[in-house]
DNA sequence: TATATTTATAAATTTATCTTATATTATGTT
DNA sequence: AACATAATATAAGATAAATTTATAAATATA
């Protein structure tokens, strides 16, 4: 018993004759009687019988008949299903990230990516850099955006880690004397207010050993825990910032048409090193793959776009 | 997509290898690696992620191997559950009966049909013999017993008649004398306190026929509807009764182990003519045919055993 | 009666499946 | 590092299944 006598028998129950069975099923006629006559054999009786050069079916035909048709409608519905993930326009991601992105660039991003694809669901949580690995090691998550700064040596080897290097950019109201400046250095921040994150993030580290190194003292008057706040700060021009080009972005996109800060590259450069994780040793879903790869884009885009040309937003000097 | 590579490919997914399935399919690891990719041509996408020699599911594959699972497990229980309606210990039999054989004679061939066969269900309904061929010619029942006396020349063309023609037995009480003669003649009932079936009965409408050509006068003292109440008046002595086999057949299964009620054949013959009737233009089920066969036989022993020696319950005079 | 329609069967062909043999890759062991 | 082990993949040949073409037989229809 299987498929092909199956759908046979279906179409022969279905149209009443074999011969149009068989042209509904574009094959000839001798092959859809020799599979009703397989599936006779096989289950050991007679499912029509033959009178008048036609063929009428027992009543047991007729259980079978119900039974077939489920099957293969199952069938058919797990096939559209499973080619629907194919194409991607089905399933689910989960995504962890640390808090940054995860306020603007994140959901904006997975708006776009869900557009069109109705039954695509995607799942966003907040964590530390750490608890990111952790999940993602966990096998939880799909995939997880951290700052391998707070990671360090203890990269998980359960997860694999797509490392991006980007530097800072110096953070500073709209019309300061500063932007006219293609390049804002420790020393030009000289004892200026500045807002900071929180002592142990690797940003706040390296910005304060870049001041360090031109001997120039940091004014750390706003310390925050997120980037977002920061910009406030800045905004009103109380405070000069260091920020990575992923919060830059963030505030692009929080803003919306009319900036009010602009950002220019800072020296000495101050690192922030940012990882998409994914699991090592399972197989990412095709959806999951293809977000991947929007993501990844997306950063690589972020970190160009700001890195050389300093705030894209605003014409850079000539 | 078909069954083969489904069923390859859920025992890969309970697995976990290719080689290990092969093995529990009885098949070679190459037909098993074939099939899985065939598989995933057709989906359009990879099922497994190859890494380290070793088949990882994607996240899609679990979909489809429950998917897989319910499909091949339907199909199992319907194949089992067709090959059992072949073993006929499954499946519906609508029966109609006129009165008589209902009874007694159909319940307890009924329950000698049904023994062991705990999922066989039998339907068995009591009409008048014009109705049961009404209803056999509506397709609405597999079988029916009638009095082919009361259809006469209207015999539908849409039902098949097995005819039977028995002759009809003379009762009487247990220690009468007539019980002495191996045959009863209407000469021998002139006049004697008869129970007769109703007037247009054909068994009383050709037991007066009789009479009136041996020149005997029939004393009609009882007339009932059915054959049962007869039995009681010939049992207490009050009358003599002509009646057909399968009657006698029900009286004895009524009265047990102790007959009081002695059959003897009767002259001028009166014929019972019954009729196994079946739906013409539909094929009756295995099961049904089963039943029609044993039925059959039913109704022939019992014509047979009645008709030459008399009652068989009773040794028959030397 | 002639014609058309339907199912069944036989032979040949094509397609699918399976096996054997072998290559490749990863893993663990000495 | 060399070797053995175990897994998957691939190619070629063999086998089995499905399909088509051709044809016969039975039945219904004009």
């Amino acid at each position: 018993m299987n498929l092909k006598q199956l759908s046979a028998f279906r179409e022969v129950m279905l149209t009443g004759t074999v011969s149009e069975a068989a042209r509904n099923l574009s094959r000839t006629q001798p092959a859809i009687s020799s599979l009703i006559a397989g599936l006779e054999d096989d289950i050991g009786f007679k499912l029509f019988a033959r009178r008048g050069g036609r063929l009428h079916p027992v009543p047991e035909a007729h259980y079978l008949f119900e039974e077939a048709s489920e099957i293969i409608g199952r069938l058919d519905v797990a096939e559209r299903t499973i080619k629907s993930v194919r194409d991607l326009d089905r399933g689910t991601i989960r995504i962890v990230s640390m808090a940054g992105p995860s306020v603007f660039m994140l959901p904006d991003l997975i708006g776009r990516f869900v557009e069109g694809r109705e039954q695509v669901r995607v799942s966003l949580i907040t964590r530390s850099s750490i608890q990111v690995q952790q999940l993602i090691s966990a096998q939880q998550y799909d995939m997880g955006l951290a700052d391998l700064g707070f990671v360090g040596a203890n990269r998980s080897p359960l997860v694999n880690h797509e490392v991006m290097s980007f530097e800072c950019l110096c953070a500073m109201p709209a019309g300061d004397p500063l932007a006219d400046k293609g390049c804002v250095t420790a020393a030009d921040l000289d004892g200026k207010p500045m807002a900071t994150l929180y002592a142990d993030h690797p940003t706040f580290t390296q910005t304060e050993a870049a001041f360090a190194e031109m001997g120039a003292r940091l004014n750390g008057r706003f310390e925050t825990v997120y980037f977002i706040p920061m910009f406030t700060y800045v905004e009103r021009g109380l405070a000069y910032a260091v920020v990575d080009p992923l919060s830059a972005e963030s505030y692009k996109l929080f803003s919306g048409g009319e900036p009010r800060i602009i950002f220019r590259p800072f020296r000495p450069a101050v690192h922030s090193v940012t990882a998409i994780m994914t699991p090592a040793h399972r197989p990412l879903s095709n959806l999951a793959l293809s977000f991947h790869a929007l993501l990844r884009d997306e950063v690589h885009r972020i970190g160009e776009a700001y890195s050389a040309a300093g705030d894209p937003g605003v014409t850079p000097p000539a």
